[in-house]
DNA sequence: CGTTGTGAAACTGTTCACAGCA
DNA sequence: TGCTGTGAACAGTTTCACAACG
């Protein structure tokens, strides 16, 4: 989705790696989830089960761990607590991440308030809006966005939350990026334009429900038509 | 993200046409919304143009666009009212579709009350939640889940939301089908299991963050790490 | 001319199928 | 024996590059 989401190329982290497909990178994040829901019983799983429980082929799965090395037992399975570490060190959830959301109306009201996040090791550490400035959510107070120009690179190595109408969006990419961020997710359905080195994730309902707008009507049509084909 | 998600086949609508990629369908979903934001002055638009400004390349965008059949003028470009019908009757938004929402809690009201919706084609008719029950939001009122159960097929042909918390939302996905939804899109962190038939597109935050997570870290590391190789 | 539309090449990602190991 | 890890085949997607055409 990203315009120019290429190979992924890690060097940090406790083993070295080549790059990691950006589809597979996206899937390790389901593994990890569907890892925390696992039995705490259970200390060692298939790729077959897990597999399963994530909604893709054991094959896929295999081959998706394989980039992080191969420290599974054959003829046996993944030990859960291993294969929950490798992937989470590989994800950098290791360390605490930082969110900072503008844009304070019912999304971002639902995401300053959404405990899965924290649970994630994320920490929504900074709320702003143009209205809205003082209003208490959580331990958070609302500020002014012009705080974000006030304070360049507070928030470097932060994630920026953009939930901002899409005619602010842009102001708000701009204030983010100003004051250090240089990784986006944005809701607001508006395309983005930034300097080289910004990473900006978009999320777009009225997309996604065109999408299955356009499943929905290739069933129906299926069904109805008979008569209609030609 | 969708576990089977082939490639898609229409016969409906104006034009037959055949199996068009899902990246395919995607990507034009993003086109209509940047049609609409072109200047209305304007009645011809470049592939060049237009990729530039939804930020893919031109080869790629004509190479969706010729999947629609082939309307544009060569050595001009595409006539901005055709191409946005062409896209929109492809992807089926010339009809109206309806969308209910199960969970009205800070999602969902962000969900029932984005105006982008109604703007994009897309009509919430139905508001459903255990608690909130008899709230009213707009034109709508609250309605117990129960009440999807009472009504088997009453919601066919429309479009399902879940915003429930992780661990309602495999009950509101079996209340929805059973109601006659077959398209959903998902906002809890949950995976769920369905019949065959049934359209599941998860959007998953803190799947989003951690990837975004995953390449702020790339970012950090090469900074960081080895001076500057090459 | 300038831009579309598209074969063909290149590339990325997925699946098969089985050798290798615990 | 059963399951991982992975070469090799395959499928899907992107890009190149240029002929066709208004």
């Amino acid at each position: 989705m990203a315009p120019d989401a290429d190979v992924s190329t890690i060097v940090g982290s406790t083993h070295a790696r080549r790059s990691v497909p950006e589809a597979s990178v996206a899937r390790l994040a389901t593994y990890l989830r569907v890892l925390d829901d696992v039995d705490p019983e259970r200390d060692v799983i298939s790729s077959e089960a897990l597999a399963a429980a994530s909604g893709v082929n054991s094959a896929k799965l295999r081959r998706d761990i394989s980039f992080l090395g191969s420290f599974g037992t054959r003829g046996v399975g993944y030990e859960v607590s291993t294969l929950r570490a490798r992937i989470a060190d590989f994800l950098g959830i290791a360390e605490q991440r930082n969110v900072v959301i503008v844009g304070i109306g019912n999304l971002g009201h639902a995401l300053a308030g959404y405990g899965g996040l924290a649970a994630r090791g994320f920490t929504v550490v900074g709320l702003f809006d143009i209205d809205q400035v003082g209003e208490r959510i959580g331990d958070l107070v609302v500020q002014p966005v012009s705080a974000l120009r006030e304070t360049p690179g507070r928030y470097a190595g932060h994630i920026g939350v953009i939930a901002t109408p899409a005619d602010a969006a842009q102001q708000a990419l701009d204030l983010l990026v100003d004051a250090g961020v240089t990784s986006v997710l944005n809701f607001a359905p508006a395309l983005l334009s930034t300097a080289e080195g910004i990473d900006v994730r978009r999320v777009d309902l009225a997309s996604e429900l065109q999408i299955l707008s356009f499943h929905e009507r290739r069933k129906t049509a299926s069904r109805t038509s008979n008569g209609a084909a030609s």
